[in-house]
DNA sequence: CGGTATCCGAACCGATACTG
DNA sequence: CAGTATCGGTTCGGATACCG
């Protein structure tokens, strides 16, 4: 029996998780890994310093943070070419692509929310 | 233009999002979240007393905490009845409703996550 | 170019005690 | 029954400096 009173389900990231949902929120739920996923799967392999590019608001900390613990968890490749100056490219696996369709139905669920509930304007380029 | 790069999206919790995903994580996102819409979206409304009781791993501050974003984010509803001793029930609200499709999503994810890269079996109540 | 290492404040969250 | 209040440990994440 887990804390919550259900079985454990599964181990990984040294967390326990008691519901399949909480380890999809982990793979999926630190600061920056949506949006490297979301770059990663709409626009293809990027290079370490084309995502930064791609995230000003990113620090190289975090970048390397959060696409180290997506490769630990199978959900992003990367291929480090042996040439100077280092050449490093990421990309999705097999399994990370199977989130996209899970971050496709957020992108709509919050574009819903922000207008009917939050009552705000979609801003776009124009508009701004 | 956002911290991005992209313009803002949405102002809500007192914070700032530059992408409807982000938008969605923060509603669901919360350490119970989805634990709680979970129950109100299979089961239907509770009492705070059956909702704690359906999570024994949860504190009632957690609880209480929980509730009351969900509340603000207008997701759960909360009905207090003027009885002693008190009575409150929370239920989904409509909006609340449509995030049970992502939730599902979600579960069957990490499901199929669970079984096909960390490869761990499925514990039912009968393996266990 | 693509990283590491270190520091440190902020946020998160559990434990505990108290209340109308 | 359904909360509130307070404390404190742990984790998260931003800033900065240095490296092969």
């Amino acid at each position: 029996m887990g804390i919550d009173g259900g079985d454990v389900v599964s181990r990984t990231q040294d967390k326990t998780f008691y519901c399949e949902k909480e380890l999809t929120l982990a793979v999926i739920g630190g600061k920056w890994k949506m949006l490297i996923l979301w770059h990663l799967g709409k626009q293809g392999t990027k290079r370490f310093g084309e995502l930064k590019s791609l995230m000003p608001g990113i620090t190289q900390r975090m970048l390397v943070n959060q696409l180290r613990e997506l490769e630990d968890d199978h959900i992003v490749h990367r291929e480090v070419y042996p040439v100077v100056p280092p050449k490093v490219e990421y990309s999705l696996t097999e399994q990370g692509e199977t989130l996209m369709p899970i971050l496709d139905s957020m992108y709509e669920w919050g574009k819903n929310y922000n207008q009917n509930v939050l009552g705000q304007p979609i801003e776009t380029k124009e508009s701004v």
